[in-house]
RNA sequence: GGGGGUGUAGCUCAGUUGGUUAGAGCGAUCGCCUGUCACGCGAUAGGUCGAGGGUUCGAGUCCCUUCACUCCCGCCA
């Protein structure tokens, strides 16, 4: 027999009826008649109310007990009259009438309530963190993180999947994110980098002949904080499989993303056979590679109108003329929204630093025009060709950007999401996943104009591999993915290039000679040169497969104990300052600023 | 590194064009109450208005500086 306990606190029934039971739980409500005191008693599996009354002997004690005391009762199941049940609890047909109770932890005052639906500062949340996770939403998302990472680790290992620990002490990487380093002590000066992903190990792995590989892997990026991206650490479902192409990988992703979120969510997966989109197209018609597919505003070049002579838009013109392009949002049936609408989409867009969005209505009495700030800049035949172009019809209006290529496609990504959201055009109850594929391998750098990885520079370019054009590099497609849902990136993926010669070469590209990928990369290349497989991969990020599944906006309503947006540990008190004698050994100086 | 928002009681917030002693709900403390489940009723305590400086007869309110939290841009192969 448990000392502490008989039953939890959400399991006793009717069934019990009768029976002495013993609860321990904190004292989550009170509510006091003065004669009759009811006490709601909480622990992780739910609420069970607990009734005493002033003939008690410990009356008075039990009455003066503060909120989230941890207690222990011994007491008697009794059934509540029928109009005294409780139908919001699982134990709403029964209560304990305490026998005895026992303090068995007590509470100072309490820096933040724990039965409540406020929201409260970040700053004391995390401070608190352990009273924050009593409370019942961020309790029920991190057990939802549990049963989840249980259920795909099942389900990886029914598909064939081993698990592998990979190293957390390893080497800097000169491509990615920013590394966090750890100083050896062993090796003055020099430094341990922890994984940004254990990309170069589950491909080692794979050349060990492991055939699939799964990891719930640790990731560790030293760059800045947003909603969805914590600060430090994060954890991908990282896999590798071995002999295998691209439509593999998307075959095992595919069954396991639907078996989790059929599993876990109620919502629906609007498309089971994920639409595949392919960089350029994706750009254009989402101008982002991250698109939200419940949204079915679509963007469309309409650069060729305004080279018209029956077009008189001249800002637009003149731009146009030295080179920047024009794109647009239709939007359906709107001709009878008010003005404020319009303005206020293009006054946000300003706010966002584009230059505006211009914006006109079609309609139509003897002839098609535009109506509108600017619609009066297009010819009835332009208009036509716009409408052609862009699927639209009178009563429509269209939201016109210009610019550069970029920022085009940036202003008009976010004004998608904006127009969508105003105009309430997104099922929030849908699960929209897509693939992006068919990435280039090498992109320009903005400002330095050289040839860069466009992301990962172990990707398999696309074509006949045995005789690329290097000249034109970019133009050189890669087997190279993403997965998407509902806008937010949950992973990229790649088959790698298991070929060392190919490898030089591509990294030529990128301007590392031979000698210097030896030496970044010597344990991959090393590896590739003794009979690699061909294989390839993804890594889902298991934080945001959590926010979708638990409906939450913010990545910490999902993480335990996460760090705030200057990746502080505000509970721990890290990272700190360390003694002199632990910098010594390290052979590290600390530089003063003033 | 840059831009926006917020900062008033333990917690969540209100506080008018600058004007007397800065308020409410929850929580705490004390008292009343035998069927509540956000129990109800009454009382009490609790404030460096984030910090510093300035303008003014007078600043929670206006100005400057600064700090903290947060959202976004940059960054995130």
């Amino acid at each position: 027999m448990n000392k502490y306990r008989s039953h939890n606190c959400g399991e006793l029934t009717i069934n019990e009826k009768d029976k002495k039971i013993s609860l321990s739980g904190w004292i989550n409500k009170k509510r006091d008649h003065g004669n009759l005191l009811f006490l709601d008693l909480r622990d992780n599996y739910g609420i069970t109310q607990c009734v005493i009354e002033n003939s008690h002997s410990q009356f008075k004690e039990i009455e003066k007990l503060a909120l989230e005391t941890v207690i222990k009762v011994e007491g008697k199941v009794i059934l509540r009259s029928k109009e005294t049940i409780n139908k919001e609890l699982n134990t709403g047909e029964i209560e304990v009438s305490i026998v005895s109770f026992e303090v068995l932890g007590k509470t100072k005052e309490l820096p933040l309530p724990i039965f409540s639906d406020q929201e409260y500062s970040e700053e004391i949340r995390l401070k608190y963190r352990f009273l924050d996770l009593r409370r019942k939403k961020i309790h029920h998302n991190i057990i939802l993180r549990s049963k989840v990472i249980s259920f795909i680790r099942n389900e990886m290992q029914k598909l064939g999947f081993l698990e592998f620990q990979t190293p957390i002490l390893t080497s800097s990487s000169p491509e990615g994110a920013r590394d966090f380093l750890v100083p050896s002590r062993l090796n003055p000066g020099k430094f341990y980098a922890l994984p940004q992903a254990p990309q170069q190990f589950k491909q080692l792995i794979m050349v060990s002949g492991f055939d699939r590989y799964f990891q719930i892997a640790p990731c560790f990026r030293d760059e800045d904080a947003r909603a969805d991206r914590s600060p430090g650490e994060f954890y991908q479902l990282d896999l590798e499989m071995s002999f295998v192409e691209q439509e593999d990988i998307f075959e095992v992703v595919e069954k396991l993303m639907i078996s989790v979120f059929k599993k876990f969510s109620n919502k629906k997966i609007l498309y089971e056979k994920f639409p595949k989109i392919t960089f350029e197209e994706t750009m254009l018609k989402y101008g982002t590679d991250k698109p939200d597919l419940r949204n079915p505003l679509i963007i469309n070049d309409l650069t060729e109108i305004f080279k018209r002579k029956d077009v008189s838009f001249d800002i637009f013109k003149k731009l146009v003329n030295k080179g920047s392009i024009v794109r647009g949002i239709i939007t359906k049936n709107t001709k009878d929204k008010p003005r404020s609408f319009f303005d206020g989409i293009d006054k946000w867009a300003k706010e966002q630093g584009a230059s505006g969005l211009a914006y006109f209505t079609i309609e139509k009495d003897s002839e098609i025009k535009g109506k509108g700030p600017v619609g009066k800049f297009f010819s009835p035949d332009s208009l036509s060709e716009i409408m052609k172009i862009s699927n639209a019809d009178v009563g429509d209006s269209i939201f016109l950007a210009c610019g550069k290529k970029s920022e085009v496609e940036k202003i008009l990504s976010l004004a998608r999401d904006k127009i969508a959201n105003e105009l309430k055009l997104i099922n929030n109850d849908s699960f929209a996943f897509c693939w992006i594929v068919d990435y280039p391998m090498f992109e320009e750098d903005e400002k330095t104009k050289r040839i860069i990885f466009s992301h990962n520079p172990f990707s398999m370019p696309q074509g006949n591999i045995k005789n690329l054009d290097f000249s034109k590099p970019l133009e050189i497609k890669a087997y190279q993915y993403d997965i998407v849902c509902n806008g937010i990136e949950l992973s990229s993926g790649a088959i790698r290039n298991h070929i060392p010669e190919l490898m030089y070469k591509l990294f030529l590209v990128a301007g590392y000679d031979k000698k210097t990928v030896d030496l970044k990369f010597s344990g991959m290349i090393n590896a590739l040169s003794f009979g690699a497989p061909p294989h390839g991969g993804i890594a889902p990020g298991i934080d945001r497969i959590i926010m979708l599944l638990a409906g939450e906006k913010n990545i910490r309503e999902v993480t335990m104990f996460p760090m705030n947006q200057n990746a502080q540990d505000l509970m721990m008190n890290a990272p700190s300052e360390v003694n002199d004698e632990q910098l010594k050994e390290l052979n590290l100086l600390i530089k003063k600023n003033k």
